[in-house]
RNA sequence: GCGGUCAUCGUCUAGUGGCUAAGACAUCGGUUUGUGGUACCGAGAAUUUGGGUUCGAUUCCCAGUGACCGCCCCA
């Protein structure tokens, strides 16, 4: 005995040293996580309940690389933002060429609509797609350096009342999955144009009030003026407060959206607030930005997703002028947000049925069996690898199934099967051609085969 | 990228500058031969990594790594 536990301690000891030339890691890399089978029915509730209302709505799949020339998000995004300039993935293939993990998903749909001459489809050209994203930022709860997206682009329609029907989806999904208590938030930034006299206005203001604001804001002066109206210091909020408002300074067009797209937003009855310090951190977008907020409980900083329009995007990648709006979320925040609030999550079917099988020769049948019982739709559960018939109820109980299927030397002979009810304990031995017809029976009769969602 | 807090079996927790680092849950096995839930018995399983101080460190110090918090920013 102690020499068996000083063998195992030996050898303990002597691994690192084998590897030590490389140590393996068994962890993963910073920022990322994985999907552990127990947070699949929140996982799948998602993707169920987006895939659904995407296709209720008209939006179509789209599935497009991870991996993208790293100048199409360079472009895209902005060259200034943080995105581009310190979170990105970029590293140089063996074949020389420059390239990314990407960052977000509308880039990618777009270089894809601009290729496969998506401007011919009837417009607006609606697309749905998903996965992962990556930013190579501090992680923290609800920020990861690998994350996964839900994500809507809707091409050519300038007319605002897809802006209300892509907040609209927005709202229903997320309410959808459960986040009752959810807040839109709403905000123009204007179109180019009127952007770029704002913030001239706005830095003009900034500068009168330069002593009153933070360090960093006066950084932020330079860099992205809009961000200092969304600054959480007193001073600079109150320096903020009385700023000009890019919704007061919008030319005509753009006014005239903002204003119809309201209009839009109190038909549908949907929770939103107007708010002017509303920035998001893409430089390509225009006109209507958004974003939904769980409003359930304070303190949570982080919003679910966001989205807003990028009429000038596809034009400036060289496609076809065409205006474009699009709109995702972070899945792991709505599921943390699920959670918090006891949302409920996607029920994954179990198995009603055990399958135990005794001795040499029902080993070999049970198998069989098995796949005899999952061709006509029956979710079974087994433990072949198991000997003893203790044992394997013992899992059975576990799992909670209806019914066990003991398949022996003897019923294999017969050609039977014994059937044993697990709630009250009776047993019946049925010939094995019956059996499927029993269970689908049986299984109907207790009623146990309804799953929601 | 900057600042801070933390780090013990799979999970949740105890504990200590010095004998085999404790418990619960979970896992696996057993309580005779082909029958589950309870009970009883047993097994495996951890001091994040690397340095340093020390006769001796899981404990003290430094660094790395990771998680989390506050910035920056974002989904």
């Amino acid at each position: 005995m102690d020499s068996k536990k000083n063998a195992k301690k030996i050898i303990k000891r002597a691994k690192p040293e084998k590897s030590k030339e490389e140590p393996l890691v068994l962890q993963t890399l910073r920022g990322m996580k994985d999907i552990l089978p127990s947070d699949q029915p929140y996982w799948e509730q998602v993707r169920r309940i987006s895939e659904r209302l995407s296709r209720d709505y008209g939006f179509l799949r789209l599935d497009t690389p991870i991996v993208e020339f790293s100048n199409l998000f360079t472009r895209s995004i902005g060259e200034g933002t943080d995105i581009v300039e310190k979170e990105m993935y970029t590293f140089i293939t063996r074949g020389g060429d420059k390239v990314a993990l990407r960052p977000e998903l509308t880039a990618g749909n777009c270089r894809s609509f601009i290729q496969n001459g998506m401007n011919v489809l009837s417009k607006p050209v609606k697309i749905f797609s998903t996965g992962p994203v990556y930013r190579y930022d501090r992680p923290q709860e609800g920020r990861y350096r690998e994350h996964f997206q839900v994500n809507f682009d809707a091409f050519g329609e300038q007319d605002p009342i897809l802006d209300a029907q892509m907040i609209q989806i927005a709202h229903r999904i997320i309410q959808t999955l459960g986040i009752k208590s959810v807040q839109m938030q709403v905000n123009s930034i204007g179109c180019q144009v009127c952007r770029k006299d704002y913030k001239e206005l706005l830095v003009n203001y900034l500068e009168s009030k330069k002593s009153k604001l933070c360090q960093d804001c006066k950084r932020r002066m330079d860099t992205n003026p809009l961000r200092v109206l969304d600054c959480k210091e007193d001073k600079c909020s109150q320096v903020a407060a009385l700023a000009p408002q890019s919704v007061d300074h919008l030319c005509e067009e753009c006014r005239t959206h903002f204003k119809t797209l309201l209009e839009y937003l109190d038909e549908l009855d949907l929770p939103y607030i107007i708010n002017p310090h509303l920035v998001r951190g893409l430089d390509y977008y225009t006109k209507t930005v958004f974003e939904i907020w769980s409003s359930a409980e304070e303190g949570k900083k982080l919003s679910l997703g966001g989205g807003g329009r990028y009429d000038k995007l596809i034009k400036m990648m060289g496609g076809e002028d065409t205006p474009a709006i699009g709109f995702a979320f972070g899945v792991e925040r709505v599921i943390a947000e699920m959670k918090r609030v006891q949302a409920k999550p996607y029920k994954i079917p179990r198995p009603k049925v055990f399958l135990a099988q005794l001795g040499n020769l029902a080993k070999k049948k049970s198998l069989r069996l098995f796949s005899e019982l999952e061709k006509n739709g029956i979710l079974t559960a087994e433990s072949f690898g198991r000997g003893s018939l203790k044992s394997q109820l013992r899992i059975a109980n576990k799992l909670g199934v209806e019914f066990t299927l003991i398949l022996g030397q003897k019923e294999s002979l017969d050609g039977t099967v014994i059937v044993k009810n697990m709630t009250t304990g009776a047993q019946e031995t049925v010939s094995m051609d019956k059996l499927v017809d029993l269970i689908k029976k049986k299984l109907k009769a207790d009623n146990v085969v309804v799953y929601h969602n």
